[in-house]
Order: C-alpha cells, then structure tokens, then sequence
DNA sequence: TCGCTCCGGGG
DNA sequence: GTGTACGGAGCGA
C-alpha cells in the first residue's frame, strides 16, 4: 500500500531571459523540497505585427498555438477579424523571453525611426509581465497552494553594524534563526574576522536552505550593507540556489529598490508594516504595538551599540536576538496577507508586499483570464472622460451629542459593482466582475471560517489572511476602474456608476435613520454618525440597523460599526468621541495635527473630555490650570515647542533671505547652526526674542503672552462648536466674571443642525443635549 | 488643486 | 542581468 501524495505547494520560482524556469516546491506534511527544471518561451501581447516585419517568414502567423520547438511565432487570437481598433490581437511568442524581447526592440527602433533602442515602459502596443508571471500563467499555477504560512522555511537575519552605512561601518554581529529551530549569533569581535563571519552567513544559508529570507528594513539596510561589506572583503555573496547565486535589485521606482535571488523570496516586513499606517514604522514600536515585545525586551539607541558591545556584550546579543524573534512574530500577522495573496494572483510572493492592489494584484489576473480564454486582450478605454465624482460627504450637526451609533455599508463598493453587474465596458469576458463576484462570495466563506471555534487557531489564521488577501482585491477594484490610463481595463464610466449608486444607497439609508427619528451627524460615501433620540442599548442599536438594511437593495446590507457615549462634530470628517469605555478618539487634521504642542494637546484632551461628559465648569478648570502653569512657569520648553521641517538648506535660505524671510527658516539661521532641507527643528517663542531653535529642554523663559494666546487660538478654538459663543467668549476670551456673565454651573453642552454647505444663518437654533 | 520633492527605516 | 513605479506630508506655483 502507498500512502497518498504528499500536497505540495510552489515556494518559490526563477525564470531567466534565457528561457530556464527552476521551480522550488515543498511538500506541506513532510517539508521535503522539490525543485523543477523547465524551459519557457517568451510571450507578449501585441496590437499588430508592423515591429516585426523585419523577421519576413521566420514568423509564422497562425491561429494557433505555437508548435513544441517552434521559433518566432505570432497567435491571431481573432482569425475572424471581429476585434477592436486597439485591442491586443496577437500573442507573439519566441525561442526564449530575451530573443522575443529583443527582436521586438530592435524591430521597433527601426520601424519607429527611433535614435535609440526603446524600452517596453516607452513603447506602446504591447502587454508585457515578468518571466516569473508568464510562467505562473501558462502553466495556470500560483504559489502556495495547499501551504500554510510556516510551511516554506523562513529565516531571519539582523546585522549589528558600527555605522549606518557600509563605507563608514562594518558588521560585527549577525543574529540567524529560521522556523525549524535554528536560532544562533555570528560574531566578529575584530575587524579582520568580518568576513569570515560573513562566509559563515552564507554557509549557514546553504545548510538550512531557507525559501524565505526577511527582515524589516532588509531592502533597505541589511541586504545592501552585507553586500557591500562582502564585496569590499571579496567574498562572493552567493545568497541565491542557482546559478552564482549573487543577488540583483528591481529598479521599481521606490528610494531603495528591491533585493531579490534565484529560489529565496526576500520579504521585508516593513514594506507590509507601511501599508497599515501605523504612528510608527519602526521595529520596536510595531512590536509593541502587536504585543510581541517580550518584557526583558533590550532597547537600545542606534549610536549606543558599539559601546554597549564593547562593554556589556550580553545585552547587544540579547538585543539582536530579540530583533530576529520580533521580526518573526510581526512576520506572521503583516506578511500574512501577502502570502495568501499569493495563491490569488500569478505573481510571486516577495512581489506582492510592494505591489499595488490593483495594477500590481487585480491586473495579472485579468491578463491571466484573456490568456486562459485565447482571447485578444482588450483595447484600452479611449480619450478623456468627465471627471469623476466620488462619494457623498454631509455634514448634518455639529458641537456634542449623545448615544452615538456608526453603521456602514459592508463593502459598499464591491457589493454594488457585483449587484449592478458593474465592469468595465471593453471587458468582452466580463472577468473583472466575475473576479469581484466570486471574491467576495469566497470572501464570505473565509470570514466565517475564520470565526469558526471548531477550527484549530492555525486553520482560522489562515482563513482570516484569505479573507484579508480578497477583500484587499476586492476593494482595488473600484480604484482600478477609475485609475485612468495607467489601468490597462480602467473604465471611468463605470467607475462612475459605482459612486452614483453609491450615493444614492447612503441617501436611502440616511433617509430611513431621519424616518425612524434618528438625528444625523455626518455621512461619509458609505457610513454614516447618528445620534439616537434617548439612550438605547447596543441590542437595540443593532436592530434599528439590521431594520434599515432589509430595505436596501438585494446584496446590500448596513453593518453596525461601532456606538460611543458621546461625539463632538467639529467639522466634517473632524471629529472627537468619548466611547463607553471611557478611551477619546479623536479623529481628522483638526485634532491630530502633528504640528501641535505638548501642552495644548494635554488641554485639548482633557477638555475634550469634559466637554464630552457635559462638564463645562471642569472645561473651564482645565484651561485655567493650564493659563496658571504657563503663568507660574510650570511647563519647560519642550511642553510649548513644536517640531517644524525646514524646506531650504541654509545655503539655499541665504540667497533669497534678502527678499523675504521665512519664519521657520530664519529662526533656525538665527541659531548660527548648519542645516539641510528637510532637517526637523524643535522652535519656540522665547521671551523678548520671537521664534528661537530651542536649545535648553529644560528651560522656562517661553514667551507667556504668546502661549496664553495660543492655547485660545489653536487650542480652546476647537471646542467651540460645543458651547454658546456668548459662553465660549466668557470661558476663553479673557474676560473676568462681569456683570452680565452666567455662572459656569448654568452652561450646557450644545448642538446644533447644520443644513448644508451654505445653509442658513450660523447661530440658529441651538438646543441643550440631554444629560 | 496640482505636481514636485522628500522621507521613512536601519546601526 | 533577471522589471512598468510605495504612500503620505509638505511645499510652491
């Protein structure tokens, strides 16, 4: 008796221009690696054959296929002629991918009277992928199928270096691990054993044989110090399983281009990491922003490491190991993504991390289903079109309200390009509405699997990274109607009936809320705030939803996305909101603004905070708490500064200082310190001197006039929509209690309706929020 | 509002 | 020599 196949899934791919494809695949249960020796012609879509005229008869067109062995040859896809002006009719193929690409190169200079010898990116008529993709997509593969995300061997690597950059530095330290048990340090205490270590590294990458190498930063730190450092010490850096194994990097318009090698998948987390916005990019702070820090986590500072490895070795150790074990951990949640993606889309993995949802997801998708279909690939969507009109934004009330309640349209986007049938024009097979459809019919299946408790967690981990990896598709798709020329099936008309449709389901769904007696606060293309008449539980708040969304239209549904105590609506999509928990979220440019001062914020918070629980008087003792430790010079400097960018180098600030000055800029010339563009500088308004480069932390002689006037200006102005300006005047504008003043206790938390844009006179109608 | 440049992040 | 382009902020026109 056999046991039954092994699955195996493909980890990693390598097509050359000379046509050798090496393909690595792991089995799932076993790990055992498979590698596969093929060779692949080239093959691109053309709008006609004018640039190869010059091959005579050694192109045979035919509507067929190109026979095994065959040389340069060109597929009518439509041998009725029954295809547009433009579309891609024919798929030329040739002995290898370079001799394709270089007869048609050639062809073109000559064809096109050209100077000089083109590009694919400078010339138009042709649809042109990588080797690896056309690959996947003649022999109909992906990667990672049947393969769970630590089913490929991954390994770590951090360096430890005594500078930033490799002609200054070198590396002293190397901390490996991979995910079956390797865990280890490779040290060079001096200088001459660098490249041994280094050799070491390679070594230690040929034994354990890793699929994945990651890191975070590794595009732009790790791999091109150790490269450099290795080619300065002459050891061939053999980091790739064919060929010399050298590495190469991809040009891909971003500052630090990409790192790859034949057969390994370089993965950098902080490229995933990027696309989550966090505040922070960095290792340490994701780390802890996941919770993967452990406690005896060793920080250290950047300019400390080489001092504290000559000192206390240990803890730069402990350090390094901590980074690989990190890197790791934020590995599976952010990579996670990527690597189902992967199994979605003919591209290999190390690409998708860098790649755009839709020209660099959705698109070889599309392409993938006109080459499975033989059909010509369809002509691009012609001229200029109106402009495009997104979504509806309104703004129905503002100062603070209760019982707040946030509903959306679940996937409002998609859900309508899959009820409408929604796609772009050109698109005979209908293969982008197809692709949404079935996506988010998957999508749906994933969700639930993921929140299934009879899973093992790992079974739902992954469903949750396919639920994921589809709805990043899925929501591309509307962008990618819409994104113009650079989307080869974009279709701005039909971008345009999504966001038509769309504004006309929030219309129907903010009517119904207005008819069940909500009042609104701002909608948003597809949610919407409201406030509900009297307090209510989230029971109840999810019914109401659920009533409102059985009106709307087959394959729309209204979510209940999340409810708070109170809200203060400032302006639109400028927002504050205290939730039940008691935390402040505070939302929009108004109230985020990375320009503003530590002790305005810790006013701001603390009064937005009363505000939101209806306490003026503690509003008010918050800002006199503040006006009195300004006064009695409690706060540093650093409390009042701010950090501003420079925009000009000194020397470029000198030529046109003359003429006119800049504030930021002539405070930091003023300091008598060199500075470049872009160099941030911490300012502020000292007494007797204007704007200053601060120099003393620590120090108190801040302007206080200046910063009591600020605190009103920058700061208690953002709490005016809450109260009567007659009150605001008398809380903020200086003025002692007079004759005519209210007393604190009487004044109330307000709002107001706001009708639209333009709407009636600014102070009508204010009335008292229920407390 | 658009288009350009710069940054991030790493020791 | 291994492929068609990151996302946001801030600035000046």
């Amino acid at each position: 008796m056999t046991a039954p196949p092994s699955p195996t899934g493909i980890v990693s791919v390598h097509a050359a221009a000379d046509g050798q494809v090496t393909v690595w695949r792991r089995e799932a249960r076993t790990g055992t690696l498979h590698i596969e020796n093929t060779l692949q012609r080239g093959w691109v879509y053309a709008r006609n054959l004018r640039d190869l005229s010059a091959l005579g008869d050694s192109l045979k067109v035919s509507s067929e296929p190109p026979a095994p062995g065959a040389h340069y040859h060109a597929q009518d896809l439509a041998p009725d002629g029954r295809v547009a002006e433009r579309a891609y009719r024919y798929l030329l193929s040739g002995p290898t991918p370079r001799q394709l690409e270089t007869e048609i190169l050639r062809g073109a200079m000559a064809a096109r009277s050209l100077t000089a010898r083109p590009s694919f990116g400078d010339l138009s008529g042709y649809v042109r992928l990588g080797y690896t993709e056309q690959h996947l997509i003649t022999t109909r593969q992906t990667y990672h199928q049947n393969l769970t995300f630590d089913d490929p061997v991954r390994m770590q690597f951090d360096l430890e270096t005594t500078a930033l950059s490799p002609d200054e530095g070198r590396i002293f330290l190397i901390a490996v691990r991979d995910n079956r048990g390797l865990e280890t340090l490779l040290e060079a205490r001096r200088a001459a054993q660098e490249g041994e270590m280094i050799e070491a590294f390679l070594d230690l990458v040929r034994v354990r044989d890793p699929d994945v190498i990651e890191n975070h930063f590794i595009h732009g730190f790790d791999l091109p110090f150790i490269a450099a450092r290795a080619r300065r010490l002459g050891v061939p850096f053999r980091l790739g399983r064919t060929g010399d194994g050298l590495p190469w990097t991809i040009e891909d318009g971003s500052r630090t281009p990409a790192w790859a090698c034949a057969g390994r998948e370089i993965l950098d987390t902080l490229d995933a990491v990027r696309r989550l916005h966090l505040p922070s990019s960095g290792l340490k702070a994701v780390a802890r922003h996941y919770g993967l820090a452990p406690d005896d986590r060793v920080y250290l500072e950047g300019t400390q490491i080489v001092s504290t490895y000559r000192d206390h070795p240990k803890l730069v150790r402990q350090y390094a190991l901590q980074d690989v074990q990190e890197v790791d951990a934020l590995a599976r949640i952010v990579l996670a993504p990527s690597f189902a993606l992967a199994r979605l889309t003919p591209r290999p993995y190390h690409r998708l991390t860098r790649a755009g949802p839709a020209k660099g997801v959705l698109e070889p998708m599309l392409i993938r289903a006109y080459h499975e279909a033989g059909r010509p690939f369809p002509a691009p969507e012609q001229g200029p079109h109106d402009p495009h009109r997104g979504g509806h934004v309104q703004l129905y009330a503002e100062g603070v309200l209760p019982h707040i309640v946030k509903a959306d349209v679940a996937s409002m986007y998609p859900s309508i390009i899959r009820a409408e049938g929604i796609g772009p024009q050109q698109d005979e097979l209908r293969i982008f509405n197809r692709i949404v459809s079935d996506l988010t019919t998957q999508r749906l299946h994933h969700k639930h699997q993921a929140r299934n408790p009879l899973l093992p967690e790992a079974d739902r981990r992954e469903h949750h990274a396919m639920q994921d990896a589809m709805k990043l598709v899925v929501n591309a798709a509307y962008g990618y109607l819409g994104a113009g020329r650079l989307a080869r099936l974009g279709d701005r008309a039909a971008a345009d009936r999504v966001t038509a449709r769309g504004r006309a389901v929030l219309q129907q769904v903010t009517q119904e809320l207005q008819t069940r007696g909500m009042q609104l606060i701002e909608s948003d293309t597809d949610g919407v705030y409201f406030s509900t008449p009297a307090p209510a539980s989230e029971e109840a708040e999810r019914a109401l939803i659920e009533d409102v969304s059985a009106t709307l239209p087959e394959g729309l549904t209204l979510e209940f996305d999340g409810r708070a105590r109170a809200m203060l609506s400032h302006q639109i999509k400028n927002y504050v909101l205290l939730r039940y928990d008691g935390t402040l979220d505070l939302s929009g440019a108004s109230f985020e603004s990375s320009r503003s001062e530590q002790y305005g914020m810790a006013f701001l918070r603390a009064a937005l905070r009363a505000m939101l629980e209806g306490d003026v008087p503690e509003v008010q003792a918050a800002f006199e708490q503040v006006m009195a430790q300004l006064a009695d010079r409690t706060y540093t400097n650093t409390a009042v500064a701010s950090r501003v960018r420079l925009g000009k180098s000194r020397e470029v600030y000198a030529q046109t200082r003359g003429g006119r000055k800049e504030a930021h800029l002539e405070a930091a010339w003023q300091a008598g310190v060199s500075f470049t563009a872009g160099d941030r500088v911490d300012l502020y308004v000292r007494e007797g001197h204007g704007l200053t480069v601060m120099t003393e932390p620590d120090g108190h002689d801040y302007d206080l006039k200046h910063y009591q006037a600020a605190l009103v200006h920058n700061y208690a102005t953002r709490l005016r929509k809450a109260l009567d300006p007659a009150d605001w005047d008398q809380l903020f504008a200086g003025r002692g209690p007079g004759l005519f003043d209210r007393p604190v206790q009487q004044m109330k938390v307000l709002w107001r309706p706001v009708r639209d844009e333009d709407g009636p006179d600014a102070t009508s109608s204010f009335i008292p929020t229920v407390r």
